[in-house]
DNA sequence: TAGAGCCTGGACAACGTTGTCAAGCAGGGC
DNA sequence: GCCCTGCTTGACAACGTTGTCCAGGCTCTA
């Protein structure tokens, strides 16, 4: 028998799931909308509320009859725990916030997805959020969750200021930040070596000759994007290499910037030869730049892209685990719960030069 | 001053958020892991707790002396409301449950981004979580968010039967379904059309001189992979092409066997000279093993990919619009909400053919 | 058969919030 | 001076669950 999702019932036909009464027998049909409670459970079983909630999380000291007749009223009422009152009654949620840029970016997906496989693992929900890198709507986030009373908090934070999260942690909210460090205060962080990845993406480039690399990468107050950055120029400074300013350009990804940027790095009389590029984002749009060319440039971008081994020539990447940052990140604030207390930690995780060709292009001159 | 996330305070160092005592004065300090009530800042404030909740509400009849008076409280013993006993109280959660098949997979992702934004339009957060195409954990997870009281649901389907729901719609949880109908009950739906899609992909296929056409899709019970391959059957039907069934292979997309079906068919003295893939993952692992052939394979797939117009050849597919389809999903949903009554829908959205030339090739033999 | 001890079941309070309602108070009109 | 009005404020119950505690009935043993 189907159901009309929203159809409301004339009282004439009760909903079946609630048919027989959610009130004492006579009473009148429950309201469309109103669910049965423990106590309506009871009343239908003949029972006291407690045995109800024995049966319902399985304690022990029911009798198989008891528990039968339980059991029926809850299937004939359609009976539900309404967790809002037991989370209100147990002080826990099983539940974790994650805060993040953009859940749609595929950076940033495995990251949530592992989250969740963690969470799941020990019981608890997810809830998440986009930040879309408005400090502003981070911190709303991040402080609604608390208001659900996550037990525990993950932040890929936007912003560069988490003193407004110190009464939460200091209630017990488990917080650990995660691709970038928390800013002013001092919590749990798992990052990935970008500073050192940068550094061997570039190191790659001038291995095969390149000698004008431009940088295109994200707004200097991301962190991950200034740790890139300085990475950038210690390699440079290592080959002995002259940067140029106009070789480097930070700012948001919007594809029409990095577009811009790419092109007037690769004009005029002297261009660069290889780009590197700061992250996915930044990655794809230099790419399409680059296909336009008659010309070939070598590329090396920061985090892995899908499909980057089926383009020709396949692209070298300084790829980052995004499922390992989350699901450390997870590992670690569940045992912070479990009431491991020892100071904040930083956890850094390796980067991996995956090598497939982009950045072994002969340089195109100089 | 930075915070230790974990260690506990000794007795002499309350937390600083709390210092001033979070009950009467002189009483002991909070608990760690204790949080201030409303009571806490009531008595802190010299007010009555109902006071208390109408600043914290925002709601008048408040003098702005009593305001600030409670305001200095709220701020310094770290008050945040326990939306647990609010939803308890009001019986609206404000939050979206949402239960997709992967939330790393870059076809969801986006529309599982689409979802959050409608949801935060509307004020509500969202909590999700993955069924891994598992129709029970399909199951655990739409009923947790049920108990969790979620004002609303979208799934997209792993099982093919949803009456365990019954209850949940008929007691007012707003349901919709994306990507695939429900199973056994009458719900709302948002569809791509998989069937016209697929029939669209393989006619460009045979408009190109392909006559011998393999098809590589999902389970068979997954309902979009059955439309496609009705689509595909269709479409070689209208050109009077005959199928062998050796060109047609529905099963898990897990890249082993996507790949050993993809290598059998074009494999042999007569193999296929072109590919319909089913989804996205299919589409990958075929473009992995057809880049490893000397000659040249068509391809069309169902599902767009970030970086398919930078391959060479271009990738052609039809591609479905999977931010629209959450969007719409979440729309029908909060449309339900506000009380429109109407009999379940089910929404349609159109394909689109994005032809890039992988499916151009001159056929291979035949 | 009586007493002790165990097992089952239920009454009750509490979790933190919000809606209801009534009290207190100041100001103004008569 | 008194009453009425309107505003601010607070006491109280209720939301649905779980933990505590106690009562009653049963079994087992002496």
């Amino acid at each position: 028998m189907a159901i009309s999702a929203d159809t409301p019932r004339a009282a004439g036909s009760p909903a079946p799931a609630a048919a027989g009464g959610t009130h004492a027998r006579g009473g009148p049909p429950p309201r469309y909308g109103t669910r049965p409670t423990m106590k309506d459970v009871a009343a239908r079983a003949g029972v006291g509320l407690k045995t109800v909630s024995r049966v319902v999380n399985g304690e022990p000291g029911v009798t198989p009859d008891t528990e039968r007749r339980v059991q029926e009223a809850i299937t004939a009422l359609g009976f539900r725990r309404n967790d809002s009152a037991r989370i209100l009654r147990k002080g826990r949620t099983a539940s974790v916030g994650l805060v993040l840029e953009d859940l749609a970016d595929p950076f940033y997906a495995p990251l949530n997805r592992a989250v969740e496989e963690v969470a799941r693992s020990h019981g608890a929900l997810l809830i998440n959020g986009s930040s879309a890198e408005d400090p502003e709507r981070e911190r709303e986030l991040a402080l609604a969750f608390c208001a659900r009373r996550v037990d525990g908090l993950i932040v890929i934070p936007a912003g560069g200021d988490h003193r407004y999260l110190e009464p939460e942690i200091a209630a017990g909210v488990a917080t650990v930040f995660v691709d970038r460090p928390a800013g002013l205060i001092d919590a749990d962080a798992v990052l990935s070596d970008s500073y050192g990845g940068a550094r061997e993406g570039v190191a790659h480039l001038i291995a095969h000759g390149h000698r004008r690399i431009g940088f295109i990468g994200d707004r200097p107050r991301i962190h991950t994007a200034a740790e890139r950055l300085r990475g950038y120029r210690a390699a440079m400074a290592d080959a002995a290499l002259p940067v140029d300013e106009n070789w480097v350009s930070l700012g948001p990804t919007a594809p029409e910037r990095v577009r811009a940027e790419a092109e007037r790095m690769l004009a005029g009389p002297r261009p660069v030869t290889a780009l590197f590029t700061g992250n996915n984002r930044v990655t794809v749009t230099a790419l399409r730049v680059i296909a336009r060319l008659p010309r070939s440039v070598a590329l090396v971008g920061f985090d892995d892209l899908e499909l980057a081994d089926l383009l020709s020539p396949g692209v070298t990447v300084v790829a980052q685990d995004a499922a390992r940052l989350g699901r450390t990140a997870a590992e670690l604030l569940f045992r912070r719960l479990e009431g491991a207390g020892e100071a904040p930690r930083r956890v850094e995780l390796p980067t991996r030069l995956i090598v497939r060709g982009s950045g072994e292009l002969p340089p195109a001159g100089d």
